[in-house]
DNA sequence: TAGATTGTTAATCGATTAACAATC
DNA sequence: TAGATTGTTAATCGATTAACAATC
């Protein structure tokens, strides 16, 4: 089949996973793969891995499997990442910094190209080459550098706000490390990074 | 029902996310919620938050709905989180900084005890109060402060090797932000954090 | 060829939703 | 009481798995 609009959220949702799986193997110099050995990397079944790329098209070849280099190819453009992603963060105290540090994003896609705070005592500082900037100068910022990406990294209580301010701006996409549901425009995509959420998911099976 | 094990795992990942909305509504002081209220709040239906909290128990009454404290209380209880868990940090580059330095964990059931990294110039160093210890002592220190939950921020490449020491030191749960699937022995929970799997699945949908 | 593995279909399994009696 | 909302059942919907013909 392939390539229509229709494709279930949770599917789309293991692509990357299984994109970081074929680096890793591209890394280990593999040329062939098989959904049995991905599927036994990554803890499911090979039929469900079968099943997803199904959706996109048809990547490997009977008895041989799929070549490494052409399926990680394949799933870079399926993801949009077979381009990179200028990404702005907002907040910039420990998290943020760290973000901003962060060396793995320009690898799969993304590049921080701007950093905001609203404390005055941060606006001028330098993290790792980029100057912080303070909100006002958001919208600007945003549009000169066609930033439609965007993580969130302030406190709770800033969090709405900042992603108003955000979406006002023309992002289109959001990572929201504040650990609360914000809400936005249903054409705006939203994802979650907290913690303690997959910390308490553990302690329930714990003792 | 309630309070059998077979609790689907997707339910008990839900539970942390309606636990957070609850303590934001305890601080807003709202006394009484309905499933409606918080299913608006979250973006999911009412039906799905009576159906999860009936695997666990009766918490609401008919009229009225469910006290925000009372039901606040009963989750924490079911996710294990009316306790204080001690917690280990292997790696403390950007990311094991950041992590320690965050005062988002005690409030909710976790505290980081003890920081480790195996780069000599970081031994000793003195991050939030808590002394860098070096990989040789991880065995010890964890039996001493009793840890069973522990995060790994160390690069992809000894993310792994960690993780067996971690399970080898008794460690019942591990927060993987090192971006590759790691395996431990089906007692031992492990999740995963990852920006770049988020910001992929949301660029699926742009452009 | 013989062995392996795909893509797909149909069957199974599980999760979500709609509806409503019970009752605060 | 009248209105609201629960907990639960049954129906629906969707996702996963098993199986296999096709074929490299």
């Amino acid at each position: 089949m392939g390539n229509s609009r229709n494709i279930p959220d949770i599917v789309v949702g293991r692509l990357p996973v299984y994109l970081r799986a074929l680096s890793l193997m591209l890394a280990e110099q593999c040329e062939y793969t098989s959904s049995h050995e991905l599927g036994e990397r990554l803890g499911i079944s090979s039929a469900q891995i079968r099943k997803d790329l199904s959706h996109f098209g048809e990547f490997g070849k009977q008895g041989t499997g799929y070549n490494v280099a052409f399926l990680h190819e394949q799933i870079r453009q399926i993801l949009h990442v077979d381009r990179e992603w200028p990404m702005a963060v907002v907040g910039a105290g420990d998290l943020g910094r760290a973000i901003v540090h962060y060396r793995g994003f320009v690898p799969r896609g993304f590049r921080v190209v701007c950093v905001f705070d609203n404390k005055p005592e941060r606006v001028g500082e330098e993290i790792a080459g980029i100057v912080v900037q303070p909100m006002e100068k958001l919208a600007e910022e945003l549009s000169a550098k066609n930033v439609q990406v965007a993580m969130i990294a302030v406190p709770l209580e800033a969090a709405q706000d900042v992603a108003d301010q955000l979406v006002q701006a023309g992002v289109r996409a959001i990572l929201n490390y504040a650990p609360i549901n914000i809400s936005v425009p249903p054409d705006v995509q939203v994802q979650y990074i907290d913690p303690v959420v997959h910390l308490q998911h553990m302690t329930f099976y714990l003792k």
